[in-house]
DNA sequence: CTTGTATATAGCCAATCAGGTATATACCCT
DNA sequence: AGGGTATATACCTGATTGGCTATATACAAG
């Protein structure tokens, strides 16, 4: 599993998404990223454990806490990717831009468009 | 399952990434996009399934043919979402704001950092 | 109406996932 | 050492995934 599989796979979980949300506020132990769900803390130990092997997340260590913390930098590459669809999105268009080399400015661009 | 949910997960195979990598050239048919995968046609048709469901393609129909064209809008929420993470990881730092606020500009803010 | 081509569906299977409970480990405190 | 707290691991389960083969459907052309 590539970098990029693992980024996606780990973004595709709310649970993850809105830990890493947490996180932008900064440092959290599993105790208080747990709160906030109805569910098990063994099971937000595992969401961690995705986190972390997509380096989504590093650990420390404070007494018996292993507090969590955000690492972003391969959401970088996720937005890289995407990146790459910005501009079919944005524009509204399919090809547009083949399309209008195709047509050869038939008619005047007035960029009114979208 | 909402929209991020499928469109990360949609997002989290390389052969989905591929084809919709693919489709940013223009409409395919399923033969089409089949062919640079070692991987039989009905395995295909899945993954279409699994991107279509997502709302990041949609099919056309030209006589036995059903042409696949990119749905690039819904990767721009995967976008905004991801956008929130940008400064993290552009600044390379970790709650630098409040470490800073609570160092009290101890020493002369030159904007070396980085 | 039969044949060929393009695609979809059904059903199978092994692997992974997301949750659970029970238990182990790690660390602090007395 | 023993007790409490924080976290991890082991194991179970049902659902989902990603691949396959075989078959069905949709359409075009003869």
């Amino acid at each position: 599993m590539n970098q990029l599989d693992a980024t996606f796979a780990a973004l595709a979980d709310p649970t993850r998404r809105a830990i890493l949300a947490r996180l932008i506020q900064g440092e959290a132990s599993v105790m208080e990223l747990a709160e906030p769900f109805a569910m098990s803390q063994p099971s937000i130990s595992k969401h961690l454990k995705v986190l972390e092997n997509a380096g989504l997340i590093s650990r420390g260590r404070d007494a018996q806490r292993r507090p969590c913390r955000l690492e972003a930098k391969p959401l970088a590459e996720a937005n890289d990717w995407l990146e790459r669809y910005r501009k079919i999105w944005e524009g509204n268009f399919q090809r547009l831009d083949a399309l209008l080399g195709a047509m050869k400015a038939e008619k005047a661009p007035d960029s009114t468009d979208q």
